[in-house]
DNA sequence: CCTAACTGATACTAGTTTACTATCAGTTAT
DNA sequence: ATAACTGATAGTAAACTAGTATCAGTTAGG
């Protein structure tokens, strides 16, 4: 069982960058080359930012993606539904026999009690909280480094 | 995001079936119509099952599959593992450039965090228990029918 | 001892998803 | 003018999902 596919990790990689770097345009080439993602791919995955107003762009030399939506309210919920649909199981199961009669099924409820907790735990994981944990991490590596 | 297949599915509910007819070996064509399963389908997932020691089967008229590890054993995170594929996350996600010099990545013991819960939540989930689920509905619908 | 109902084993396949790559057009700072 | 950028969209190889198909061997009952 996957729950990241690679452009949700790719996406939240680039987020964290730019949420660095609030403020600045920052080109795909130059996140593609700092994150080691496939150019393309990334660019792909930036225009969906943009289309979702998560970042916007700016056209020609100098131009990129700056972020616009703050990085507090970014969680990586709303990056997975977004790179891979709802988290939603997209069919019922237990719909047939064992359950007629039934009119519910024995494991269906048992499923959706899991996905909402999953869907809880990732609506609570923001880009801020990932970039604030990147800090701690150097702090720590400063102290014991002194 | 998808938490079951249906070879996962299928096999949850081919295992209620064996349960609720333990001791009693049942064919792959008897649950096949019984559940709306593919019957080939179906068989490849017994045969798992009898691989791994969760029924034993007989050839020949009159054989089929018979459960012979307890239903309060079997868990859906047993099943899941066995038809998924481990529940573990296969690649290291974050280990690339924003986590150099800190060993660690700052995404992936979070997830790691719901994985771990997704798990134990489906390991809870035994075939018995399921089975319980079924007469307790059985068991309302009949005292709403008196 | 034949046969119909079974399992054992394995090969094949269509459709979808994943993880990219490629191309061409338009924009802008220098 | 041109090099560095985005906008939009098409293509594609590999893996995965959800099956189907086939042939061989086993066994209970008439």
């Amino acid at each position: 069982m996957k729950l990241l596919t690679k452009n949700t990790d790719y996406v939240v990689r680039a987020l964290i960058v730019l949420a660095m770097k609030r403020g600045q345009f920052i080109s795909a080439r130059e996140i593609s080359k700092s994150q080691n993602t496939p150019y393309q791919f990334l660019r792909q995955i930036l225009q969906k930012l943009i289309q979702n107003k998560i970042v916007v762009s700016k056209e020609g030399i100098g131009g990129g993606v700056r972020i616009v939506k703050s990085p507090s309210k970014i969680s990586v919920l709303e990056l997975i539904e977004m790179f891979q649909g709802n988290l939603e199981l997209s069919d019922c199961m237990f719909r047939n026999k064992i359950c007629q009669n039934r009119k519910t099924c024995v494991l269906r409820p048992e499923i959706k009690r899991i996905e909402n907790n999953v869907a809880l735990e990732f609506s609570k994981i923001t880009i801020e909280k990932l970039v604030k944990k990147i800090g701690e991490k150097d702090e720590k590596k400063l102290y014991r480094n002194r």
